[in-house]
DNA sequence: AACCAGGGTGAGC
DNA sequence: GCTCACCATGGT
């Protein structure tokens, strides 16, 4: 991997990294879109563009102090094809990594993941994208994120008028909670376990959302957010016996671990598209 | 017209 | 600790 930078333009070569798989299909992040061949994104109030390349991408409208940033958000000095190897007593998730060369877990700002991953409750991808859309288009500024203050000033019809419904509660009165303290960016240097903890201190976050938000928003590589096709995932190619989603999480963790998240990526995208089959009756 | 979606909450046990 | 009904919304 190499980066350079020049006038304002980001130059990432030599690296397997796919944006339509990353930004776009993987439902790790809500907030990019696309326009002309170019992906749009605004990251905590960066606004920046990027267009895939031959072997990587270009980052348009980037600050040289912000290299740093955009380093660590793209996950660009991790080894992906290590990944391969921490599933080699598994074939099934070792097949679902290399089915997907080019996925990348991205490390976004916590809030913005928070956010995302309340309004991701019970929904639909496709649906997430465009509450996400219309909250940043109804409560921030300049296409970014509302910050905590913002959002817990917004009246609840507000956001049940945009199609939150009940989640709107959640939002906003976990709004309240980090606006008035709550640790949230301190959460990424603690561990795994006690940062869980904390995090369903929050309401509308439960196991699932505080997994998401700690590995794509805390850096926490060994969470392993269980969603329906996870679960079923799981359960088909693992552990047929396997009792609630607690167990599934807890040796998912002896499976892969601290890498579990990463894996976990993988194996929920190729699940959700059916690259391989969940059905019961073979 | 039921069922589903990157689930969480509160009540009852 | 566990299960269960309920919770908005839009698509199939």
């Amino acid at each position: 991997m190499r980066i350079s930078y020049t006038e304002g333009v980001l130059r990432v070569e030599d690296i397997c990294f796919d944006p339509q798989l990353i930004l776009i299909d993987s439902a790790q992040v809500f907030h990019w879109r696309q326009e002309g061949g170019l992906f749009l994104g605004v990251v905590g109030g960066r606004n920046v563009s990027l267009r895939k390349e031959e072997g990587g991408f270009s980052l348009f409208g980037a600050m040289e102090k912000d290299i740093p940033f955009w380093r660590k958000y793209f996950d660009l000095d991790r080894d992906y094809d290590h990944l391969a190897a921490v599933c080699k007593d598994y074939p099934m998730a070792k097949q679902a990594i290399e089915m997907l060369p080019g996925m990348h877990v991205l490390n976004q700002p916590a809030w913005e993941t928070l956010i995302s991953f309340i309004l991701s409750a019970n929904n639909n991808v496709l649906r997430i994208r465009g509450l996400v859309a219309k909250l940043i288009d109804a409560c921030g500024e300049q296409g970014a994120f509302p910050s905590p203050e913002q959002l817990a000033g917004v009246p609840e019809e507000k956001l049940r008028a945009i199609g939150c419904g009940y989640r709107a509660p959640y939002l906003i009165d976990t709004a309240k909670k980090v606006r008035d303290g709550f640790p949230l960016e301190a959460l990424r240097e603690e561990e795994y376990e006690e940062a869980h903890r904390m995090l369903l201190m929050l309401p509308g976050v439960g196991d699932k959302v505080a997994d998401c938000v700690q590995l794509f928003g805390l850096g926490h590589s060994q969470a392993f957010p269980v969603d329906v096709w996870v679960e079923r995932l799981m359960r088909k190619w693992f552990m047929p016996n396997a009792g609630g989603k607690k167990e599934i999480r807890r040796r998912a963790y002896e499976m892969f671990g601290v890498h579990a998240g990463l894996v976990q990526q993988s194996l929920f995208h190729c699940a959700r598209l059916g690259l391989i089959s969940l059905d019961d009756d073979e």
